[in-house]
DNA sequence: AGATAACCGAGACGGTACGTCTCGTCTTGAT
DNA sequence: ATCAAGACGAGACGTACCGTCTCGGTTATCT
């Protein structure tokens, strides 16, 4: 979601291919070249795109690699395989493998980084690539509650303080081993981390935050 | 732990208060100006020192933005509270309380961000940053089997296993309400974190794959 | 004298105030902005014209800045005193009144400059502006031969060849004056320069170029 | 004479050679390129030097060429050929000669119509340019009134007034003369000036106002 | 005591990327 | 065919840092 143009009806319309071959551009060049050796200027020749062209659009490199990022988390598709437990490993298990992709890695660590010193960028990460996720923690949820897996939750504050508890838990975990532990996410590491959350949210509600 | 002279007993010794006072001065830039605008010659110029002095002790940013950090987690200890729900609770606060600095939260993302592509630098982030804590884990898993907490652990291989998931879990979670979600780590997260994590913990090696 | 349409006549005419409007502009920003900062899209945007219209006409900064320029010096004219040094001194007076005007300074003196390497530019000066204005000269000899005061001259290629020589000296020596040394052509200056001139005239067909 | 460096002794000194090495390259690019395509990216390359170390030196393009070209005219040398009119032609000619080369051409008059807008630039060109020439003037009219070819001055004002007009004389005309009217200044032109000026000048103080 | 050697501060050096500006062209819809 | 509007590819601007180098001068240890 580039910068709009001032609501005008004149003038010659923004190139619409432009905008992809940027983004695409911006992605070659991460996984090439990685975060901080990623210019804006390599990325315009990259798209064939004059550099005025670029800056019209985004206001920097954070805002540009945030929208190259989200991209590529639209895929992410949550699988219906009867079992919460087969459901949550089948959606960890993609995440990570995203995950692992280098323009996903270089990318989305370093304009979570920037954004601890920038709240606009936060925001734009959390709308544009964590809260597009979000829909798979409640409906793996949902579901799972009217097959009984999980207990019914009257509450709804409650119930998205658990959610948000989960994505914490489960975003924070893949992204932890695979760029700080350097371990792969692979399937026995998913059953066994899924193994404990699940048991460990299995009587949640009975005993809530009070403790 | 800067770059080593080349062994020689003769010439003018290093400055010993040089050294702190850089890494002094880098966690000052970085409490001011985030990674990003942290520059080597402000960091110089804070420290009193001539960049020549800076480059000939480090290679870099990224190295002496490692070393700059580590030093802040060395105050982190495991409280002996005598229950485990209450020791993990503990030490997730110092943790977060630690991350939720701004020299910690920029540098030790910022860092990590680098070492996606830079094999040593992630070593050298493992070992000054991340294996120094994973004492806590181990410890803590320790005391809890003694005390009947947790069930004995017999396969040495298993064991490390399951810390390397714990680890990956408790840090993962921190890190990212910290950091993606920004959210704050309050007492009433943490407990409702802890339940979760040490009731998914609970049967873990007794049912190891009943789920 | 801008760009001729190619020969047609169908379409939409060009608007015929946009182009006196377009010098108006031009002849503002040069007191605003001097040569050097003078941007033709800032010289659209005072004519209220789109910056294409501008390039219709002109081809480029000099051009249109010659044509802006040449329009101040029409209102040159020889006053009929009845004394060659009057004539003279009067005639200095005006070009060095308008020599005076920050656009004609900047902007002339900037496209001689790029005269200096574009023939093309260089004839369109001399057509614009110079020869324009040796009409003074031719004007003014004849009728202080008719008075007396200069001896006939009957060698048209000497007349001519003299007519170059006055006219380089007395715009030579203004525009001298004015620019580098940054002196004001003041009366007594005048009086003094013309002295000198006439005097060095007065003999000069006795002694033709062969001294 | 670039930009002093703000007085110490410490630090590593300025680079000799890098000074001649610019302002030759400055004056191969006015050659090859002109003043308007001439760029200080394209100088600092031609010179084996960074961007940088040229913005060091100079504010900018237009000091950056006075400069340049001031060293030209150093070579400028009143010739003691026994008679005020043989050192007066000398003297144009080898003035002439200068301005015709298209270093000295385009950069003097690019700066000089810079100056017009910009009263540091106008006193660093009369300083470095200008006034070193006006020795000429002064020279050669004592040496022509130890020969009793000029009056005798008493009055020391006028006798600056004077050296000023003839300055602006002989330089305005040579300079119109080459670069307005773009013809040569040939020795025939010079005899004829030379003639003119002389016999202008002759009477000059014996008559001073009566014309 | 004197020599030797690595250190120190300061700051200039050749580079690279920045984000902005202007160029002259092109593409719209409307006149 | 012209117009106002404004996006476009191109490329120079002047600045900021990079990591290296070259100074004069300062401590140390080793003769």
């Amino acid at each position: 979601m580039p910068i709009r143009s001032p609501a005008s009806r004149t003038g010659r319309p923004r190139s619409a291919t432009a905008d992809a071959a940027i983004l695409a551009a911006t992605r070659a060049a991460l996984v090439e070249l990685g975060w901080s050796k990623l210019t804006l200027g390599d990325v315009a020749t990259r798209a064939g795109v004059a550099k005025t062209t670029l800056y019209r659009r985004w206001a920097g490199k954070n805002e540009l690699v945030v929208d190259a990022v989200a991209e590529l988390f639209d895929e992410l598709e949550l699988p219906d395989s009867g079992s919460l437990a087969a459901d949550i490993e089948g959606v960890v298990l993609q995440f990570a493998a995203i995950l692992a992709r280098p323009e996903a890695k270089s990318g989305l660590m370093a304009v979570v980084t920037e954004a601890t010193r920038d709240d606009a960028l936060r925001s734009r990460i959390r709308a544009s690539v964590v809260d597009r996720q979000k829909r798979l923690v409640v409906e793996g949820r949902s579901r799972a509650q009217e097959r009984g897996e999980l207990p019914p939750e009257t509450d709804p504050a409650a119930a998205s303080r658990t959610e948000d508890l989960i994505f914490d838990m489960v975003a924070g975990a893949v992204v932890h081993r695979t760029l700080v532990s350097g371990e792969p996410v692979d399937e026995e590491w998913v059953r066994g981390f899924t193994l404990v959350l699940l048991r460990g949210l299995a009587g949640e509600t009975a005993h809530p935050a009070a403790g």
